[in-house]
RNA sequence: CGGGCCGUAGCGCAGCUUGGUUAGCGCGCUUGACUGGGGGUCAAGAGGUCCCGGGUUCAAAUCCCGGCGGCCCGACCA
């Protein structure tokens, strides 16, 4: 390839939309194109690194036994009623008429058709387990499109879904999946870490991980343990925590003081002189049916997540002013104690707690000197804290650290989520039809290409492991002696036999300058310098782009690739 | 959906406060010359619905109203 000729322009600057490093870099190295928010076009360098990393995946899908299928991007809205998700997927989803009026969605997701599928094309246990997978673009109207292809509206995505006979057969099916899962990211060059999960829109029965690239422009926020190897998403993350919230002895029975305007738990410690974390607060909530209670201590968060676990999976809704004052109760000043008709759910770690700070259901006052237990009879007392740096690891001894990361990957047990309502099934040993235990697989490809150059760059550009560079070798041409255009020539027709992408810069009118710029801001990992030293010594010179090592070889194709063998 | 900021040439920006020649600058692009190992120099050019619509005014990029689009933080989410 002729560097010349590929479609596109390098910037010296980024657009001012583009925030990370990858964003950047990708738009200034003519990889991608914003269309709009979340869209992209792909440039021609850019695409072959997104089929790179799609033929790593494709490589190791295969190796793992699953099987490629393509399934249509265009999807109609029969499929998503049947499992509640045209309705439960919400504005996310993009939703379009035909021409007779009929409901269509772009899929943001295939498990619907695949499931439907599955039915005719694995009748009977025989055809089980099966994993079938697609390498396909996704549809989702994001709330915020953001870090360009980070979390694009439309997205590349390898799907990949399992049908097994029973549970154990989808544990196996989890684990191998889980394995080519961490074949593929090291194959890419990234570091990632597997995580527990929540499971989201996705929903599910059994086990769910993420992979999470670690990286300071991630959107998640993940816990992990500094001497096990447990690691979990914030948002599913167990903690044990370790600071007591027994005060003593106090009043033998709650105290009724006066907080005027005293709402935030940080002016009611201030109005009453204490520290944040004596207080607890009480969330009330609504559910289908009934009102709900949360409490945990005031120097924590509750984590919503816990929260709807505990109640069975339901959404459960913060109360609203108007709820309040139907319900006739004070905003801001609710309490446990003489809270009627409600369902109490407190934080366990307030089980051995005395004497603390709530409200006292009532306008301006608040109640000391509360004793869970004595004072009030929780319905339950349940984990629903958010875990923090510093809290005690679920399984050992040590202590919780909390960083960020790309979530790139998230794999799910699902059991028959999906396999039931959508009544599909297959015949097993005994003539029986048994609803399929399925599980499915998220692996973002366009993500993953974002997170490489989030991992992988420095003040010049782009640095790309030669797994997925766009090309491994540029040869930079810097004279226009015979010589050293045939050696170009040879360089770059000799490396493309061994299937190595080389693109040489013979640009007539460039400068030196603007050559190296755009080899390292496009990264290729491998520079060959042909210029004046060469005509006159018949040397090459070679630069390592992720070291900025150089180095003078031989003239020939084997010098060559044994430089580009000391590339990462 | 809440808070903040922003839309002027392909990209980055100035001009707007205080309305008034032909709307400017850098990069990039075109042509020519020089140059030739880290974004070089000189000269000449091309390129604009000043986001859209309405209003005020003799006169609007500039002031007012409404809309659309974009970015960031939060909420939400693979």
């Amino acid at each position: 390839m002729r560097a010349g000729n590929l479609f596109g322009q390098t910037l010296r600057e980024a657009p001012t939309d583009a925030e990370i490093p990858s964003h950047k870099l990708l738009v200034r190295g003519a990889f991608i194109r914003r269309v709009t928010a979340g869209i992209y076009a792909w440039l021609q360098p850019g695409y072959r690194v997104l089929r790179n990393v799609s033929q790593i995946v494709r490589e190791e899908m295969d190796a793992a036994g699953a099987v490629e299928v393509l399934l249509p991007l265009l999807q109609p809205a029969e499929l998503w009623q049947r499992t509640g998700r045209w309705e439960g997927y919400g504005p996310v989803l993009y939703r379009i008429k035909d021409r007779s009026d009929r409901d269509f969605c772009l899929a943001p997701t295939h498990e619907e058709m695949i499931t439907w599928l599955a039915s005719t094309e694995l009748p009977s246990y025989k055809d089980l387990p099966s994993i079938p997978y697609q390498i396909q673009w996704k549809f989702r109207d994001e709330p915020r499109a953001r870090g360009g292809l980070l979390r694009g509206r439309e997205f590349l995505m390898k799907d990949a879904y399992s049908f097994d006979v029973d549970e154990e057969g989808l544990a196996r099916s989890y684990e191998t999946m889980r394995d080519a899962y961490k074949r593929i990211y090291e194959r890419c060059g990234l570091d990632t870490r597997m995580i527990e999960a929540e499971a989201g829109m996705i929903g599910g029965e059994g086990r769910n991980h993420e992979f999470i690239q670690p990286a300071p422009s991630g959107e998640d926020t993940f816990v992990a343990c500094d001497s096990c190897d447990y690691a979990a998403n914030t948002e599913a993350a167990v903690s044990r925590v370790e600071s007591s919230y027994d005060f003593g002895d106090g009043p033998s029975e709650p105290q009724r003081v006066h907080t005027p305007g005293a709402v935030t738990v940080q002016q009611v410690s201030e109005v009453l002189g204490v520290e944040p974390r004596q207080l607890a607060k009480t969330l009330l909530f609504k559910i289908p049916g009934r009102i709900v209670a949360a409490m945990v201590p005031g120097d924590r968060e509750l984590n919503e997540y816990k929260l709807a676990h505990a109640l069975g999976d339901l959404e459960p809704g913060l109360l609203n002013d108007d709820d309040f004052k139907r319900l006739g109760i004070a905003k801001g000043f609710t309490g446990p104690v003489g809270l009627e008709g409600v369902h109490m759910l407190v934080d366990h770690t307030l089980k051995d707690a005395r004497n603390i700070v709530t409200g006292a259901n009532e306008s301006d006052f608040h109640l000391t000197g509360v004793v869970p237990g004595r004072d009030i009879e929780p319905d339950e007392w349940v984990d629903l804290l958010v875990a923090q740096p510093g809290d005690l690891c679920p399984r050992c001894d040590g202590r919780l650290e909390m960083a960020r990361g790309i979530e790139v990957g998230h794999i799910f047990e699902l059991g028959t989520k999906y396999t039931k309502p959508m009544e599909a099934s297959f015949t097993d040993a005994s003539g029986q039809r048994q609803p399929y235990i399925m599980g499915c697989y998220g692996f973002g490809v366009s993500r993953v290409v974002a997170s490489i150059v989030e991992v992988n760059h420095d003040e010049r550009g782009i640095i790309w492991p030669r797994s997925v560079a766009p090309y491994q070798v540029c040869v930079v041409v810097l004279s226009d002696d015979d010589k050293a255009v045939s050696i170009a020539d040879d360089l770059e027709r000799g490396l493309e036999v061994d299937g190595i992408g080389c693109v040489v810069d013979d640009r007539a009118g460039v400068s030196a300058g603007v050559k190296f710029g755009d080899a390292d801001l496009i990264g290729y990992p491998l520079q060959v310098v042909v210029g004046k030293s060469f005509v006159a010594s018949g040397k090459l010179e070679v630069k390592v782009r992720a070291s900025g090592e150089r180095s003078e070889v031989e003239a020939t194709l084997d010098a060559v690739r044994t430089a580009l063998g000391g590339c990462p």
